[in-house]
DNA sequence: CTGAAAGCGCTAACAC
DNA sequence: GTGTTAGCGCTTTCAG
């Protein structure tokens, strides 16, 4: 297909030299002469030779790629991420692949497989909605290339380190604020099983045996996917049960935000009649009406601190080292603003 | 590094084979025996054997991975781009390598290079603001590598297809629509220098053409970067002015938003002392208040006909057959709301 | 300081 | 239906 390439014989015989003197050249080996170097990059320049990283990567078993799965890109949390983890990659000269599951396990198996076969040096991943495992990365494990998991992970993979933001804590204080501010009765939006959203729920949980207040099971709404629609339909759900709750938790704030505009709809007063926390802290909850109390996760520097891990796990897999696992917990934290600053605090 | 991987070699030598054979095996060729075949893919499968990308892209001449470089990922627009990209790409079996310029022409530049050098089948890119043609992206055409632009393209790249939206049309709608309201005054928060502000700007100018509406410059605001910052600083500095303006058109939402808050926090109302539309109809604008007009432009589609566009290119060229260039203009959709609908008209 | 040669793992003529 | 062979373009011993 494409125009025949440069390669580093052109340049070795257009010069009378050695491809091995060539690759050295261009490389900056120290054992060169000056003169040949500045021939050979003369020439190099002047045929505007590209070096082949395909044909080099196979030579040294390393392709100075990265791969990334994340469920879902269009999500400010995830683009984060991703951006921590690009601008650190960039600095150390390596490229990203990225795969998108879209949630589906079938699709992160199989963008797994792919990313395998392309021999990328490490593998980023936040796993997939649903009660899976991560098991099929232990074909990672097994080709000796370091994965890093992050947000969303799995306990059952040895070996593996991780990066996530304590949502136990983030939910414990969100809940534990509803319950402070007056709240009896706090609905949940739970979203799809996941590291996150079991440990969110725990700290629903744990804040409710704190404050020796009874959890009803009535109020733990099960989302599929966290979207604006679900959130919309679930707060109607929600408000016309025969007690309707005063509080909402909400595991995700695209879920909150709709919730609080079916309810305004619907003639309730928020935080009056019912205060609402969400989680992730998008710049959206600041900026609706009233603004939205959340918890904010750092988002860009998990990505940073997945890179960092994963450069030194491939690092050690170079040296053939490894290194113990390391689990890394960024603190979340709880952002007070008026859906959630009930007067029936003072009426308490 | 990593263990040491099973080859075709590997194989081969266990079953007592070529590898060629084993090869076409594993690839379902049709001139091998049931027999074979099935020895094979059980010895592979015992095995798990992973096929070496890296070696048949080298062998092959063409890798299956397209390069895609966006100027900011943390963007709803962008990421329902990518979002459009790979989709298309996951069905036709293409992977993506993400860069990210972060609005800098030399790491776009570099990006590219890298590209290049990892001998992408296709590129797909969106170019970082400022005044550059993008010709760098002659290698790529010089290599045979097929490039499609989007949103923010260059005229200068000849053999180059582009899919755009009609920015022209749907800045054009939008200030009609804020003179039809009865706004004299229309200040313009204009992006940074790139094709889509430019045609945007156009658009503003002949709005204000077709109605015979003079412009003032002093109403035309030059921003760096579009971002939330900005808005709120230059809503301040234009409300400051001694006649202020009675409408805005922001070229970005995200501007828009944050002069909607400043303007609001300086005691003005919306519409009725200032009305504003924005560009890009991020979901946030029909939650605000008032809700924001604002220009939707169909992003996933965008994402999903670039590469539609790329793969045909990398059949010609894989067919030595060039394909004339194709430029896709998606239509703009002006989605009006309460910030725009002033009871100015009525009094005009 | 430079060259020869082997080989990374795969595929595609070309034989038989 | 299967094997032989020659590379894809690069890096890296090992020799000199």
């Amino acid at each position: 297909m494409s125009k025949k390439q440069v390669t580093l014989a052109d340049l070795a015989k257009e010069l009378g030299i050695s491809t091995a003197t060539v690759s050295r050249a261009l490389k900056n080996y120290p054992d060169i002469s000056d003169e040949t170097k500045k021939r050979v990059l003369a020439l190099a320049k002047r045929l505007s030779y590209r070096p082949n990283s395909l044909a080099a990567s196979l030579r040294k078993q390393e392709t100075h790629i990265i791969g990334v799965i994340i469920p879902e890109i269009i999500n400010h949390f995830f683009s984060a991420v991703i951006k921590g983890i690009m601008a650190v990659a960039y600095e150390a000269n390596y490229r990203v692949m990225l795969c998108q599951s879209d949630e589906s396990i079938e699709k992160e198996i199989a963008d797994a497989q792919a990313l395998l076969d392309s021999r990328v040096d490490g593998l980023l991943i936040s796993l997939a909605n649903g009660n899976h495992d991560g098991l099929h990365l232990l074909d990672f494990i097994r080709a000796g290339t370091p994965v890093v998991m992050f947000d969303k992970v799995s306990d059952n993979i040895p070996n593996v380190s991780k990066v996530v933001v304590d949502d136990y804590q983030g939910a414990f204080k969100a809940v534990s604020h509803l319950i402070e501010q007056g709240c009896k009765r706090i609905a949940v939006f739970r979203s799809p099983p996941a590291s996150t959203s079991h440990n969110r729920f725990k700290g629903y949980i744990d804040a409710h045996k704190k404050f020796e207040l009874p959890v009803d099971k009535g109020l733990i709404i099960d989302c599929h996917n966290s979207t604006h629609e679900e959130g919309y339909h679930f707060a109607h759900y929600m408000m016309a049960q025969r007690f309707p709750p005063d509080g909402l938790f909400s595991m995700a704030d695209s879920m909150a935000i709709s919730a609080m505009i079916a309810i305004k709809e619907l003639g309730y007063q928020i935080p009056l009649d019912i205060a609402i926390c969400g989680f992730s802290d998008s710049h959206i909850s600041s900026i609706i009406d009233p603004p939205l109390s959340s918890v904010s996760q750092p988002a860009f520097e998990m990505g940073q601190k997945a890179m960092h891990l994963l450069l030194h796990e491939i690092q050690a897999a170079k040296n053939e080292t490894t290194l113990s696992p390391k689990t890394i917990v960024l603190n979340t934290e709880l952002h007070i603003r008026a859906s959630t600053l009930s007067p029936k605090s003072n009426s308490n």
